[in-house]
DNA sequence: ATATGTGCAAATTCTTTGCATTAGA
DNA sequence: TCTAATGCAAAGAATTTGCACATAT
């Protein structure tokens, strides 16, 4: 259901986007400690997004501390290495920021599924608030809905019911 | 900054919208109490959103405690009354739902001002996820920005830094 | 060598829940 | 009357912070 890491199967963007990520740190006078060498391993490998939770448990056993996700992740996105998702649940979620185009996301309400969606239909909506005269604009923009699994699925358990 | 709360000034629409909520609360079977009366009052006559604790600043003196404006916000977002609003900083606002058109906000990143946008982009987004079997579908959608009267502070106080 | 980053524990903040009491219908 | 709604206190959950210790540079 979600998407698998790249337009081709070689993982090697991962790889040459953490290698820049790292490069970029390094730049910044940031330490390349191994929490954040395997956070950012994770992100570039995986698209996520990710809470601080399924992040901290994805690192190889004993990398770090959940505190220390925490605060590496906090690095990351000061560096726009990292960006913030917000799902609407009171939990924030993480993914890599590729830097390139930036895309949005449709949430499954029943199974959470992620789906990402590589079009934004935005950029006439920050220009007309540029023209209000905001500077800095941004925007957050997430889809929800049922997905097309969890429909079959409400549909059978209903029969059951009957 | 923010609106005032209708197209004309004579405050009669917060009232009709008020009396509606009610009546559809009395309708669905949910007992007219006066915080959920003084919490509707409010949303009906300021705009918002607020968040659960601005709200309760706002309700008369005792009417009730900020667990029961909880408690309120919770069924008056079941019923549709109340749209809660995402602003990215960990707490929720809601605002009333007229159920008209639905509408966006412009939010300043330094003094956290809000302004609604009257209009929506997404329309075109829902329908390209309907077409890809999703059903229900929803968004949210927040602009932030820095607004004109930040950015001249900001360039105040650049001067006297320099 | 030394400042930056980390671990652990405790604090904060927003929100929810349990249960006895109050009050709408 | 009789159940839904509230108040108060306490629990929960995500995130942040303080401080001593470890470690990249």
């Amino acid at each position: 259901m979600s998407d698998p890491d790249g337009p081709h199967p070689h993982g090697c963007c991962g790889d040459k986007n953490l290698e820049h990520a790292l490069q970029k740190l390094r730049i910044l006078g940031y330490r390349i400690t191994s929490p954040r060498k395997e956070i950012l391993a994770v992100l570039t490998r995986e698209h996520g997004p990710f809470t601080v939770d399924e992040l901290h448990k994805r690192l190889p056993k004993n990398v770090c501390d959940p505190v220390t996700v925490y605060r590496g992740i906090a690095t990351l996105e000061e560096v726009d290495l990292v960006r913030r998702c917000d799902f609407g649940d009171g939990i924030y979620r993480y993914e890599f920021n590729t830097g390139e185009h930036h895309h949005h996301h449709v949430i499954c309400r029943d199974c959470s599924s992620v789906v990402t969606l590589d079009v934004c239909f935005a950029d006439g909506l920050e220009r007309m608030v540029r023209q209000m005269g905001y500077s800095n604009v941004t925007h957050t923009l997430e889809i929800f809905g049922i997905c097309a699994g969890c429909q079959a699925k409400r549909k059978r358990s209903a029969k059951t019911a009957e």
